[in-house]
Order: structure tokens, then C-alpha cells, then sequence
RNA sequence: GGCCCCUUGGUCAAGCGGUUAAGACAUCGCCCUUUCACGGCGGUAACAGCAGUUCAAACCUGCUAGGGGUCACCA
């Protein structure tokens, strides 16, 4: 049988991690058996119908770089893949239950509903209009009363089923309620829909979050009511927020799409993703989507969830961004620089080629060069470096040194500097390192910088250069007054 | 609360009855480097607890604890 997997979100909004997650595998596994992926909406919610949310989806499948075989816009013969386009076909099947006994006609009010809780106030229908004689129930058809269909759900015995990664799972019938398949507004539910959608779809492993572990007894009981082949299972452990809370929509947590804002690249943001809740045979860590799929296998999943960690996904997004060419890079790092503080000023390319392996996410560009327009005011203790042995003394005869030869220097050229460095160096007799420190604090007034001190030089300037050596100048000699 | 499921360092995780219990991120230290980084090397750090099965248990069983999921005319 052809593997078939299918992404089924429902467009309420953004696509989080958690949702890409378990896309990423059905792809991965579709994939790596030649089978197909395949992509369905299911919006038989109308009122958590988000504007826009179906474009956000093809375009996070697009940049993520997971490609469908089908859905709404490739149409393969299994069509419509919106739920919503496929009201007719539900009722249809519905009634179609019905008649093989596996669901009914309710007519009940919502007074009587309510009526029904427990002391938990936890409600469960009993099954009320089960009762109810076809001819009751032409006759309330008829007279237009409004409907739902409910499953039919055996009273006693078990359901049981073998779950590709948690294994066995049984549920007693007796913990299942007869839920709603088709609603009153004729609609369906996603426990009826996504159980015919399947089957029609001829989707061979339905791989979703575990939020459905304990309800999938109720879908292979449709499954066998019809007399379908019930399809094989994949729940997915939940990638959490934190030790006590799924990451969640609601809550805006690690949106795909901000993470590109913030200058993640797709490739790291899926690679990452992949690599929570799975762990490939040779515990290889950076893999390219080809390598994902040659690499994907059910023993690999683990059962527990993950805590999605933003700090190792910026590690991993760091060596991607080292393996890219200056072209690539530069292609990447524009905007941000253009959104700092030196946009229009220095040359950026100098810039990228430092910051090339110095950065995690194009994101954090602003920060590693506004230094370059914003210069005032530094806490004069960042001079004192026990391992440099470099004091606050010292920086000052240096940074005064600095001023007079650099000044003197007309080839304002990185190799040019450096040499006059190595000479300030012989001539107070110390080692180059303690004189390139304070120049490097001097002229940038931060701790860390993309470059060194004759980079820095270099890019700032001539002008630039000897204005900020005079401020350190007297900062330092105002700060050793005191 | 009922039911289903889960539990290896701070985090992601290997492990499938016999291991000095991998590796990665983070952290710490050292080295390299002329300063910022990159890089290299090394350290700290884990089988939730308790019983049982077994010559032998992180791996099997049971209980306890903790955590998650589910119990909608949401998906």
C-alpha cells in the first residue's frame, strides 16, 4: 500500500513550532517510503476562522521547504481538500453511519444538556434519542426541528489499537461518549471529519499530536462501522514552553514566522525542530532535509515532550549561518543593517565578513554594531584585565600614545596600523596584546567587539578614530582623578 | 476526579538485561590568537523513589510520587 500522510491544520492563526513539528514528520516519513504528502484544511470551525491564515500556511510549508504532493491548490483527484467545501460529503457519510447503526439523530436542547452534568460537572449524554423509532425520527426531521448526529459508541467492552510509537493503547467504551459527528449547523466535527477525510484521502498513517491518543478508539470504531481499513497511527509527544506549559498559539509562543523576522534561517529553525522528540540512528545533529528523510524512523521518536530550547536552536542557526558565502550572508544581513543604528553608513561588507562567524541570528546585527554611531560615556573598569595585564594606568599612556602615532599615520590601512601598534608595543615595552586592548576599548567603548582594535580602526576612520581616542583620553584621566 | 500516557545531567538526547551511562547545547577552566570573536582541549553534572524478578536491571514487573493529555455543536 502507498504511504500517504497528510498535514491537517486548521487556520486559526500563525503556525508555531509545535504545528510544524508534527507537518515536518508526516513529510519526513511520506517522504522517506516514496509516498505522498498531503495537505487539508480543516475549517469546519467557522468561528475560529482566521483571515489569512490559510496564506500563512502555504507560505511557512514553502519557506520551511516541505513541499506537498496534494491539497487545495494541487488537486489529485481526492478534492476538495477544504473541509468546508466538503459539507455534502459528511452528511452524506453520516447518514450512511447511521443507517449501519454506528450513529443517531439527536434532537435534544441545550436545557436538557446542561441538566445532564455530574458532580464534576462533567456531562455525558445518555444516549437519550437512541431510543427515539425511525418514525419519531422522520417526523422531527419533517417537522424541521434542529439536528446533530451522534456516534453510536458501544456500552461495554474495549477499544484497542497499536500506536506506532506509544505502542498499545486500550480505552474502555465506557469512557467514550457519544459525540457529536455532525453539528446543528450541519457541519461536522473534526471527530467525524477527519475520520471519512482519511479514509477518502486513502491515508495510510495519520500522524498527529497526542492530544488524540485517547480519542483515536472512537475514530477506528467509525472506521470499523463502516467497514474501512482503519489507517496506522503516529502520536507525537507535545514540545513544550517550559516544564509545565505546552508552547501554544494563544500565548504567541515561537511563531515560524517571527523566528525568520528575527534572522533565523528555515533550514536551522526545521532542522532544530526535527531533532525535538527525535533523534536519528547516528545521532547526527546538522542534516539537510534529504538527510532528514534518508535518516526519519518511528524508533527514533521518544514518548516524553521536549522543552523547545530558543539558545540551542541559535547555536545551530549560528553554524549555518559560518557555512554561508559572504554573497549569501551579505543577501541575509542587509535589512539589519539597514535597521541599525548605521544604516547608509561604513561598509557593510567589511562588517559582514567579521560578523560572518560572530553572530547566532541576523537579528542580533544592530547590537554588535551600533557601538559604531552610539559612542559616549563607558564604565572605565572594562581597561583592567588581569589576564592582559592591563590597568587603567597603562591604558591611559597608551590610548595617549595611540593618539600621536595614529595621528601621524597618513595610510590608513588595517596592516598599516597593525605595524604601528607592534612599534607603540616596543617602544613603552610591553606586548602588542596590552596595547591593542585599550585601543580596541578606546575607539568602541564596548567589551566585545566584531573585530579588533585595527578592524575596528580601519572601518571607523581616520577622523573617527583619533575623536573617540581623545574622549577615552579624558574619560580615563577624569576617571583616574577620582 | 475518571481514563490514557510519560519520567536518563539545567536543556535536547543515546541506551533495548552485563557500558568507566554516549553525544550536543548551556556552564566552567585551559590552549590558540596581538586585542573581540572563531577554533581546539578538558571539567562539573543524570537513570524520580521503593519493592520484586534475575547470577546481573537505566532497561522486565508492581506500587508510590511527579508531570502531561483527555473528558466541547474546538481542532
Amino acid at each position: 500500500m502507498k504511504v500517504r500522510t497528510r498535514f491537517a491544520p486548521s487556520p486559526t492563526g500563525f503556525m508555531h513550532i509545535g504545528n510544524l513539528r508534527t507537518c515536518l514528520y508526516a513529510y519526513l516519513y511520506a517522504k522517506k517510503f516514496d509516498g505522498d504528502f498531503i495537505l487539508r484544511i480543516e475549517d469546519t470551525d467557522r468561528e475560529r476562522y482566521v483571515e489569512g491564515a490559510v496564506e500563512t500556511i502555504y507560505r511557512t510549508l514553502q519557506t520551511a521547504g516541505i513541499e506537498h504532493d496534494e491539497g487545495p491548490d494541487k488537486d489529485k483527484g481526492f478534492g476538495p481538500y477544504v473541509q468546508s467545501e466538503r459539507k455534502g460529503i459528511y452528511l452524506e457519510y453520516a447518514k450512511m453511519l447511521v443507517q449501519k447503526g454506528g450513529a443517531y439523530y439527536c434532537f435534544c436542547d441545550k436545557e436538557r444538556l446542561e441538566s445532564l452534568a455530574d458532580e464534576n460537572g462533567i456531562k455525558r449524554y445518555d444516549k437519550h434519542c437512541l431510543k427515539l423509532t425511525a418514525e419519531e425520527v422522520a417526523q422531527k426531521l419533517e417537522s424541521g426541528l434542529p439536528y446533530v448526529i451522534r456516534q453510536n459508541i458501544p456500552q461495554n467492552g474495549a477499544s484497542e489499537y497499536e500506536d506506532m510509537v506509544f505502542g498499545k493503547i486500550s480505552v474502555d467504551y465506557s469512557e467514550l461518549e457519544d459525540g457529536i459527528l455532525i453539528k446543528s449547523d450541519g457541519m461536522p466535527t473534526y471527530n467525524f471529519a477527519n475520520v471519512v477525510d482519511d479514509h477518502l484521502m486513502q491515508i495510510s498513517h495519520v500522524i498527529r499530536g497526542t492530544e488524540y491518543l485517547s480519542s483515536t478508539p472512537k475514530y477506528n470504531l467509525m472506521y470499523d462501522a463502516f467497514g474501512w481499513e482503519r489507517p496506522k497511527y503516529m502520536h507525537l509527544p507535545p514540545i513544550m514552553k517550559d516544564e509545565h506549559r505546552k508552547l501554544s498559539k494563544r500565548f504567541g509562543d515561537a511563531n515560524f514566522e517571527d523566528f525568520i523576522q528575527k534572522g533565523f534561517l528555515p533550514e536551522a529553525i526545521v532542522n532544530y525542530i526535527a531533532l525535538l522528540g527525535w533523534s536519528p540512528k547516528d545521532n547526527k545533529e546538522k542534516m539537510t532535509m534529504p538527510e532528514m528523510i534518508e535518516e526519519f524512523c518511528v524508533d527514533g521518536i521518544s514518548k516524553s515532550g521536549s522543552i523547545f530550547d530558543e539558545v540551542k536552536m541559535r547555536w545551530l542557526n549560528g553554524e549555518y549561518i559560518k557555512q554561508l558565502s559572504l554573497e549569501q550572508f551579505m543577501s541575509h544581513a542587509t535589512p539589519y543593517f539597514e535597521s541599525s543604528l548605521i544604516a547608509g553608513k561604513y561598509d557593510y561588507e567589511k562588517l559582514g565578513k567579521l560578523l560572518l562567524t560572530r553572530i547566532e541570528t541576523f537579528g542580533d546585527i544592530p547590537q554588535k554594531v551600533n557601538f559604531l554611531q552610539e559612542f559616549g560615556e563607558y564604565d572605565c573598569e572594562m581597561y583592567f584585565s588581569k589576564k592582559m595585564k592591563v590597568t587603567k594606568e597603562l591604558a591611559l599612556v597608551i590610548v595617549k600614545e595611540a593618539i600621536d602615532v595614529w595621528g601621524q599615520l597618513s595610510d590608513w590601512t588595517e596592516d598599516a596600523l597593525k605595524e604601528k601598534i607592534a612599534q607603540m608595543a616596543e617602544s613603552l615595552s610591553v606586548k602588542s596584546g596590552q596595547v591593542f586592548l585599550p585601543i580596541r576599548l578606546a575607539i568602541t567603548g564596548v567589551a566585545s567587539t566584531p573585530g579588533g582594535a585595527t578592524e575596528m580602526a580601519d572601518i571607523l576612520g581616520k577622523e573617527e578614530t583619533l575623536k573617540r581616542l581623545n574622549f577615552s583620553l579624558n574619560l580615563l584621566q577624569k576617571n583616574l582623578e577620582v
